[in-house]
DNA sequence: TATGAATGAGGGTTCATTCAT
DNA sequence: CATGAATGAACCCTCATTCAT
């Protein structure tokens, strides 16, 4: 990579960090494209050369983050060893929700915008080449010969459903209880679906 | 005098029906003031004898709107001469999701803005007289004798939430499956949530 | 006066104290009919059944203020049986100072609504009933016959706006310093402008 | 880039003049920033990247006149090698009069703003640059050898604040008298106040 | 007389976007 | 590639004034 390619993909990181930044401690909406290219020590039109507009980085922004964090746990899942499906699928559950407990500002960003709609198009089938291990992650716990599950999909998106809502007030505002005592709950639930999802 | 005050409460409501129909077209963000008061036919500053901004008529319109679900599922229940506290859970709970099904719109201007958070301090713990029923229902069904509940606010919290972000999904945009593939599964689950709070 | 004309009398009065409070606290163009109004407790149509707008009232407010100044000081000074023109002069500025020293919320109101033109047009010519004696000691000093003064009505003015000006500054702000200190000062150059005046 | 900078440079000075003559019109309340945008040729957000608000532009404005006729009266003053600080001060007061009985627009705008708290604060301890000369003026003549003043800021209080306020009424309105025919008696009295505060 | 609901013009301000440099 | 001055539409909100009651 050159020099000048360099100094591109620098200043689109800093774009994407700036606005990150602003979009938690503002709100997307009172964010102002001079804001970000101001806090990336770039001119207003330098942006862009970037983006297309404020809600374009934003979708791009997502997808880093949201891949960023099951590849996290995609990894200390492989270290730990862990071979189990279902075993598998609680880990990354707990592996994510500590990672988000750490850092507030992620969950609060990432939750005000992921839906499963988003979480399908543009994680899942992504042919986005930044997140490619997601995709791998969500096929193999899909397509695994251990268990034979009934209807994963529906399986997987209650689980998700269920964690992300619950996890997004207990976090964040420690309501109605907080995150460390709303685990075995939760996990527990979580088994219990699996359970049932089990030809 | 009572001609006056009839023609404020139309045109409050007028302006209620308004800003909740273009809430729901083009998200509160991309509603302006001016958008709602030609909508209802009115002067822009119309708009400030009834209402303080924006989003002072949305707080309004969620207390009115949710309020009114649960209000309207509640007669059901009593008609129904249901007594069990668990099948009232699910009455509730089943009563809801079908009023959501019928009305998508509804169902898309409460999911982006109602939070656990605003549903315990706008809707239960609320003074306002309209909602008073709806503070009724949440306190019958956890100060009951038949079942010993242990953490009862944990269990309608994790209830309320994989519900509400399940359906939104699935009745908006059939995905994973449709509302009515989903319910089995659910409502599995939520019972389930529900068995394992019993003491 | 009937009932009716001593009701109507209140309410005028109650909008001229109301306006003047409102004046003083937050100035003429921070101040809105629907201020006043309110603050006399009346309905917002009810002012313009007294008033033509807000401007009408300050103007009839000033004349109203001012004269009462000098009525103030004219009784005094012929309770002081004071006879000598030069120091009639002296005493009434003597006694506005003192007035104005007392109410620095009157200075304030006067100093940024009263000039020269206004002092003649609405006081000094007046035809108003209400301003009668405030023109008749205008005319006493000009023309007694204990002095043969030159140009009077220039040395009035100098005299006028000296004072005016100087006392805005000191009682307000004590700059450049307390209106106690000017004083000497003060009354030495107006008693010089004075007796530069005597033929 | 010198051209960009010059364009800018045109551009303020094209606002503060519109602002300037609108000021005067109309009164500062009654000038909208869409009315100084427009007479100025520039859009509406233009006005924003040149100035805070319209009291930001009007407190630029005012230093900057006041600031230009004292400088204007000190190198006449100088020119003329008058060296007598007492003649010094008759001068430059009978300068500034002549200046402004020119220019009435000016001597408006002026008055109506300028008050002796601002003249000390805006102009006598300025740091700014622009004001370099006026500050210089006014410590030259209080810091001076020729004579021994008794109290000299209270004496320059009084001579500013009675020829500011005499002047205003005389050269606008010729009331009492047109400034021709003030000035003797004026300058007299100036003259008397000096003399007094003479040890 | 008195009311106060309704109006709608108009103000200040922000900001996405363009384009000459 | 990068800049940032300029734009002007669009926003929110206030308020003097009117008029049906």
């Amino acid at each position: 990579m050159s020099k000048i390619e360099n100094n591109k993909k620098y200043k689109r990181d800093s774009l994407l960090d700036s606005a990150f930044t602003l979009f938690i401690q503002k709100g997307i909406n009172k964010t102002s494209i001079q804001d970000i290219a101001a806090k990336s020590g770039v001119a207003k039109g330098t942006f862009y050369l970037y983006f297309k507009d404020k809600y374009d980085l934003r979708n791009i922004l997502i997808a880093h983050k949201a891949s960023q964090l099951f590849q996290s746990a995609d990894i200390a899942m492989h270290k730990a060893g862990i071979t189990d499906t279902i075993e598998q699928m609680l880990f990354i559950v707990d592996h994510i929700i500590d990672d988000l407990a750490q850092d507030k500002k992620l969950l609060l960003f990432i939750s005000k915008n992921l839906s499963w709609g988003i979480f399908k198009s543009t994680l899942i089938n992504s042919s986005n080449t930044e997140n490619i291990d997601f995709y791998d992650i969500y096929t193999q716990l899909l397509n695994q010969d251990q268990y034979d599950f009934i209807d994963p999909e529906i399986m997987l998106f209650m689980i998700t459903e269920l964690v992300s809502s619950t996890c997004y007030s207990s976090i964040l505002y420690n309501e109605p209880v907080k995150i460390e005592d709303l685990k075995p709950y939760l996990y527990d639930a979580v088994r219990n679906i699996i359970d049932r999802h089990i030809a």
